[in-house]
DNA sequence: GCTGCCACGTA
DNA sequence: CGTACGTGGCAGCT
């Protein structure tokens, strides 16, 4: 193996560690802050450990001064004063390397790239294996099929390998070319402005089309439009860009790369250093790092750093190598695994769209297997698909991702015993991350870094955390099983959620077909009227200058040049929104408001048009996510694209809908709603008996509610009238106040206080639900939904009474949500059960909340519609109907009712 | 590059 | 000063 070579850029990395923490975050007993000193040193041990270097060198810039700010003083100019809390820092950072007797690099007039540059060179010409750490892009430059640069992340588990295809999926040219794009792109932290207008899309476009900037700069004249004159204009500024961000690779130092080989650590000086900081947990940490290089064990795993019961000693070993030589490694492995559970823990890249995993774990309670698939064995592939297909007792972290990129080679999961983020989710449906580390430390009580979360798992060193994180599966689902049966959530999960998660599995691999030419139609139509709007805009204030996108210059047009009234305070200023605009426009009659109105909502169409037509996957279909994990209430969300908020209202926005077609082999779409499914659950929950017999008259269910209120008879009723109604129910649903209804109807408080009196007295069993439900919630803790999903509602014990209202606004709102959430869930179910019983082909590909769309042949149809109004409104028996309504078209518009 | 804010689409 | 979401652009931070 060849020698390998750690160079890291001192400030860079710690400037970046600075800024992941606050200051005071962290401070010595003198006061000092020590956040980006603990953060680099974290960040410095965790590459010690998994890439377990020969040589190490750190580099530090001298001063601002080099060369670069000699030949162009305004370099790094617009930089701000150093913040003090990080001045001090670096000299700590210098003394903690040196008691490692790792080598500290400074050159004067040059910069710390400078010397990364020159080590990477001399590394390269000794044939080893160079890894540059780095915040500062120039350093891309560097890589090549030798060098990589270790880019920092949010936290140190989260670096990033940038090697040249990393680079060039990134920035779609080769590292070489990478300061050749900065160069024309700028950079704004070192204060060189780029050619404006263009960005790293259109650089990397030229560079690639002329190949190289010399050749671009010699056919400057051939470019056109407006970025081809920027380009013209700012020619100085490229070359000047590209002369300063070349890096020196030939700056001398006073050092061999003997020098940098690794020493045994200074233990009594470290650890004193470490006390009067005050870090005690790094300390054992960076001791660690000794012991690795003495027992000379790549594979070896450091002593874990928490003194008892720690999670690494539960956790059994690791029973085979990485590299999955023997053909029959699985299927010996398997013998010995019991029948109570296999974990499995896929690693690579999880992305539902483009799915590559390299590698898989697996863990039982006695011995986990860290598998490569990339050189796994026929004979293992066949094992390995067999467990996957027929066993019932695999345990997963995410089952719905994973299940994706095994589909991705071919593997189908049978059946999922556990989901432990789906578990996690249920016990805390509020939580915003369910990060398997986050998870071990809080049901397991246990500080692990399992890092490859990302992927990026190294063949070097670390082999065994996969195996580990895999094994961590099992002693989580111990700890959630009796949480779930806890807080009665089994159920929940065994019936609904792992079920539902397959069946969003089989909607996503489906996809949604879309017409490609009805999709660009429509982009056409909307570029075109987005330009007449802007220009009518443009034309209105003579002035062709301004970002209409931009509330900041709105706000001066609007305020400032036109001198409006002024509207609604913001945090940054006057809100410029649709509402507010249509207000000024009705008072001034500025037509500037009209065209800005109108350029809005055509704008925003094409965005989400024009994000429709980048989803569009090879296959001619759009694979959304559904996210079973985010929202609080228990409902789906959609992302990537979100296909849940598909314009429904306005005719420009409908036409979008008419992209949404069936696919090869059906004949139609059909979608499927709940009518008022809200207002039904609210008639449930508060049995209120003037609510429920007007669901069960037949009648419209707003007219049917207004007749009481005003004590007419539901013909009578007239149209403001039952608007009133509808709004104060539905208002009501999410903990509406006097207020709020007035401001919704524009009518005077005292009105709207008025309305909300005789509602409740007409619906005196809803008015004691929702007093109950606060109520009921202050005590418990948390509500509950039908289906005994509950949310846990602590702010509704706050002292500070936004908190607490929001709370309680979140308590009124989330019974009903989360019910109707949980129906639509089982009649998801259902409807799946029913469809593949009876071996039809239509199928069902979105949720949005109270509909599902469906894919449907024309024989079918018929059926279709029979079982699927059948699931639905049988999906829970409660004491009104469960209205149904059922449309079919040749696309989603057409389908709608 | 990341983050907060604003704006706006859905149920 | 009405719940639950996701996305995109701008602007500010580095």
């Amino acid at each position: 193996m060849s020698n390998k070579l750690l160079i890291i850029d001192g400030h860079s990395v710690a400037f970046r560690a600075f800024y992941a923490l606050p200051p005071e975050a962290m401070t010595a007993p003198d006061g000092q802050s020590t956040t980006a000193v603990h953060g680099f040193i974290n960040m410095l041990v965790k590459m010690l450990k998994d890439e377990n270097p020969d040589y190490v060198a750190v580099a530090f810039d001298l001063s601002r001064q080099s060369f670069r700010t000699a030949e162009y003083p305004d370099y790094k100019g617009t930089r701000s004063e150093t913040p003090p809390e990080f001045i001090g820092q670096v000299p700590l950072i210098q003394q903690i390397l040196k008691q490692m007797r790792i080598m500290v690099l400074t050159k004067e007039n040059y910069e710390a790239d400078d010397i990364l540059a020159t080590l990477a060179r001399r590394g390269k010409e000794a044939g080893f294996e160079v890894l540059v750490a780095s915040g500062d892009r120039d350093t891309f430059q560097l890589v090549d099929s030798q060098v990589t640069v270790l880019w920092p992340g949010q936290k140190p588990s989260d670096v990033r390998h940038m090697t040249p295809q990393a680079v060039k999926d990134k920035y779609d040219v080769y590292p070489q070319r990478y300061p050749e794009l900065a160069a024309l792109v700028g950079e704004a932290s070192d204060n060189l402005p780029g050619v404006p207008g263009v960005g790293p899309k259109t650089a990397a476009q030229w560079l690639n089309k002329y190949d190289g900037l010399d050749n671009l700069l010699a056919h400057v004249e051939e470019i056109g439009g407006k970025r081809g004159e920027a380009l013209r204009e700012h020619l100085d500024d490229v070359k000047r860009n590209r002369r300063l961000n070349r890096l020196v690779n030939d700056v001398e130092l006073e050092v061999e790369l003997s020098d940098l080989a690794r020493k045994p650590i200074n233990r009594a000086g470290l650890i004193e250093l470490f006390d009067s900081l005050r870090f005690t947990t790094l300390r054992g940490r960076v001791l660690a790092t000794d012991k690795q290089l003495q027992s000379d064990d790549t594979f070896a795993e450091e002593e874990p750093i928490a003194p008892e019961g720690d999670v690494a000693a539960q956790l059994p070993e690791v029973a085979s190598a990485r590299f999955d030589n023997d053909p029959k490694t699985l299927a010996t492995w398997l013998k010995s695994a019991g029948t109570d559970g296999i974990a499995v823990y896929p690693l690579g890249d999880l992305n539902p769209s483009h799915p590559d995993i390299h590698t898989l774990a697996l863990a039982t309670r006695e011995n986990a297997l860290v598998i490569d698939l990339t050189e796994i064995s026929e004979r293992n592939e066949k094992t390995l698909a067999n467990i996957l297909r027929h066993r019932d007792d695999l345990v997963f972290y995410h089952a719905k991702p994973a299940m994706h990129a095994f589909s991705a080679r071919g593997l189908v999961v049978g059946s999922v015993a556990f989901d432990i983020v789906l578990a996690a989710y249920l016990c805390n449906p509020d939580a915003r991350s369910y990060e398997l580390e986050d998870l071990v430390e809080r049901f397991l009580g246990q500080v692990v870094e399992f890092a490859p979360e990302s992927g990026m798992i190294d063949l070097s060193g670390g082999l065994d955390t996969a195996g580990r994180a895999a094994a961590s599966l099992l002693l989580l689902r111990d700890a959630l099983v009796p949480e779930l049966e806890k807080r009665g959530a089994t159920k929940l999960m065994n019936k609904l959620e792992i079920p539902i998660s397959q069946v969003l599995f089989d909607m996503e691999a489906r996809g949604i077909a879309i017409s490609a030419p009805t999709l660009q139609e429509i982009t056409q139509d909307l570029d075109h009227l987005v330009n007449e709007a802007q220009q009518a805009a443009f034309a209105a204030i003579e002035d062709d200058t301004v970002n209409l996108s931009s509330p900041k210059q709105l706000q001066e047009i609007l305020f400032g040049r036109l001198d409006m009234p002024k509207t609604r305070k913001t945090k940054t200023g006057y809100t410029t929104n649709a509402e507010a605009l249509k207000d000024l426009h009705a008072r001034t009659g500025h037509p500037f408001l009209g065209a800005l109105l109108e350029h809005r909502d055509k704008i925003k169409l094409r965005q989400t048009v024009e994000g429709l037509s980048r989803a569009v996957a090879e296959d001619g279909r759009i694979h959304t996510t559904f996210q079973q994990t985010v929202a609080a209430t228990g409902r789906l969300s959609s992302t990537e694209p979100n296909l849940q908020n598909i314009p429904a209202r306005t005719e420009a926005g409908l036409r979008i809908r008419e992209a949404f077609v069936p696919g090869a082999g059906y004949d139609m779409l059909m979608t499927v709603d709940y009518s008022q499914i809200e207002m039904r659950i609210m008639a449930h929950l508060s049995d209120d008996k003037e609510l429920i017999a007007a669901f069960n008259s037949g009648e419209d269910i707003h007219s049917s509610m207004a007749a009481l209120v005003f004590q007419t008879t539901p013909d009578q009723v007239s149209g403001p009238q039952r608007s009133k109604i509808k709004a104060m129910s539905y208002g009501l649903v999410y903990g509406l106040s006097a207020f709020g209804l007035s401001n919704q109807l524009n009518i005077p408080v005292g009105e709207a206080k008025d309305l909300m009196k005789v509602y409740f007295s007409r619906f005196g069993g809803v008015k004691a639900y929702l007093d109950g439900v606060v109520e009921q919630a202050r005590l418990d803790g948390y509500t509950e939904t039908l289906f005994g999903r509950r949310r846990y509602l602590p702010d509704l014990m706050s002292n500070q009474r936004q908190l607490r209202e929001m709370a309680e606004r979140a308590a009124l709102n989330a019974p009903i949500q989360g019910s109707a959430a949980d129906l639509i869930k089982l009649a998801m179910l259902e409807v799946e059960k029913r469809l593949s019983e009876m071996g039809l082909s239509s199928r069902v590909l979105l949720q949005v909340h109270d509909e599902l769309v469906l894919e449907v042949t024309d024989e079918e149809a018929a059926v279709v519609e029979t079982q699927v109004r059948e699931a639905m409104s049988g999906a829970m028996q409660l004491n009104v109907p469960l209205e149904v309504s059922v449309g079919t078209g040749a696309n989603w518009r057409a389908a709608a009712h």
